[in-house]
DNA sequence: GTCTATATGGTGATAGAC
DNA sequence: GTCTATCACCATATAGAC
């Protein structure tokens, strides 16, 4: 098979970098085509429409949030560690798709909800595995969720350190 | 002075409405106005342009916010337990209008984010007061901003009570 | 494959009747 | 004060040249 146009890359990353950084408003097929050096006649060859567009970056987040469980789960420091230690880093692509995402899930494009809401029963699910306590997990992913409200607000992200040392301090309840 | 024209308060409502509920790509004028039972032409005379409206928006959360912290540190139960339990309850008037600001601040109107900054630092300090420990109070602010998270995805709300459990759990270190 | 037009629909804003 | 036109502009999408 031949290998995929890089300009389908190319054009998804600048969809990405528009919506986490100016807004879903602001990433128009134009600004879009403008960001990833292409004329929108050359986008619209690639993706037939905005939402095909869409679609596109919804299952690239898709292919990301399993290679991201998997990540997870081999990690040596545990998936409460990892979990928090990747949620405070909104530069990697893995992060910026999440954001990107969620930017259309609350836009009209409902759909990119299914994508996230699998991605947070997939965390749940492998935090719980291991720290024996749900709702210590749903509270582990709640403060992954703070942190991405607060990158999607432009925010700096809070210091880690404090925030592990308090999930440690749950986990072992003081060896009473 | 005469009372302000009720015909403000119900275009405003309006406009929280569809901010919340269909994002900010919905909330033209078109459908503000229509949502307000108002026309376009009546709803520009009370606010005489899109720019304005927004303006009326934060302004009332800003004046929510100052009513807020001042329950929150009047609370009988103590901040930790009010800012957890408002944070859950998306039903009312501030918890909407907070969530519609969130929706402006992430698209084309970051003058929107002064307003909430300006509340996440009043809330971490009134927590911070009263738990006598920073890092404490960030990490609730932050389990506060990830409630907004999902309520701003539509999600349902994860139940308190657990929440609060943990937290008390922290504030009292197993009297080691 | 990628580009330059161009058609079509919707959004913010204005003018003037009532 | 509130309404009904109406305008100018911008976004998506299409047609067809290169």
């Amino acid at each position: 098979m031949p290998p995929p146009p890089a300009a389908r890359a190319k054009v998804l990353q600048a969809f990405t970098d528009l919506l986490v950084t100016s807004g879903e408003r602001s990433a128009t097929l134009d600004a879009v085509a403008d960001h990833a050096g292409v004329s929108k006649g050359g986008l619209l060859y690639h993706f037939g429409s905005k939402d095909a567009l869409v679609d596109g970056l919804v299952e690239h987040l898709t292919a990301l949030i399993a290679a991201d469980v998997a990540a997870m789960r081999a990690a040596p420091e545990g998936p409460v560690y990892y979990l928090l230690r990747t949620s405070s880093d909104v530069g990697n692509e893995f992060d910026r798709t999440y954001l990107a995402v969620a930017e259309l899930a609350r836009g009209a494009y409902p759909r990119a909800r299914s994508a996230l809401d699998a991605a947070e029963q997939a965390w749940t699910d492998t935090v719980a595995e291991q720290v024996g306590d749900a709702a210590l997990a749903r509270t582990v992913v709640l403060l992954s969720d703070g942190i991405y409200h607060r990158a999607s607000l432009g925010a700096a992200p809070p210091p880690l350190e404090e925030l592990l040392a308090l999930v440690e301090r749950l986990r072992r309840p003081a060896a009473s």
